[in-house]
DNA sequence: ATTTAATGGCTATTATATTGGCCAACACGG
DNA sequence: CCGTGTTGGCCAATATAATAGCCATTAAAT
């Protein structure tokens, strides 16, 4: 029995376009299939899969299949990752370390 | 025994930079691990590891985190994601749907 | 028209992700 | 300072992804 998973439309569509995206670049490269799945050291069938949209791929299979064709991530062209992603420590370090829930029952025990 | 897999950096530092993404915006949300992980439906196990910048998380599951948490996949703002992809199936409809590997040994039988 | 290889779909097997649960450390608010 | 809930790490069990292989179809090149 498969558990059902759902995910929101905007997710979907994000991980279709990326799929859309790596099978344009791969064709405008005139890579088959088979070449660019021995590229990234997958099977063919797993690329497919990518490349169809599915959402049960690993992401680091499919953002390596993204960076082998081209097909950029983030689109910051101007600032390297390594950048961002320090951007990004430096903003969650300045937030608390840990989020308070407020369970505490204030009036609610009627 | 594991089969250890490569990647390049550039897809190393794609999906740490999503996982520092989603990871910001859940605190800014003042959101729990665990909070966040109901609400994507997965472990909290899971969680750690899309923010840490796994590889092995499936796309889904991240994109669905960062769609939850406001994270703006690809950027586009201006258009929506299904006219993205629809403009990548005409192109993708442009080029011929097969490709042809020149596999022909012209002259090379020396 | 013929040949070759790309593509799509399927299945059984193996590898791996995901889960749930538990523990320890500690940050935050009272 | 105390209590509570967050976070981080680990493990065994289970669900699922990834693979290899095969077949059928058909686009592309000769």
């Amino acid at each position: 029995m498969k558990k059902k998973r759902t995910y929101s439309k905007y997710a979907y569509e994000a991980v279709l376009l990326l799929g859309k995206q790596i099978k344009l670049n791969r064709k405008q490269r005139k890579w088959s299939e088979q070449n660019l799945a021995d590229r990234v050291g997958i099977s063919r069938a797993t690329l497919k899969k990518i490349e169809r949209g599915e959402m049960s791929p690993s992401i680091g299979l499919v953002f390596e299949a993204a960076t082998l064709v081209g097909v950029n991530l983030f689109e910051q062209d101007k600032i390297p990752l390594s950048v961002s992603i320090k951007q990004s420590n430096d903003k969650i370090a300045l937030l608390p370390q840990r989020i308070q829930t407020k369970t505490k029952v204030l009036d609610d025990d009627f």
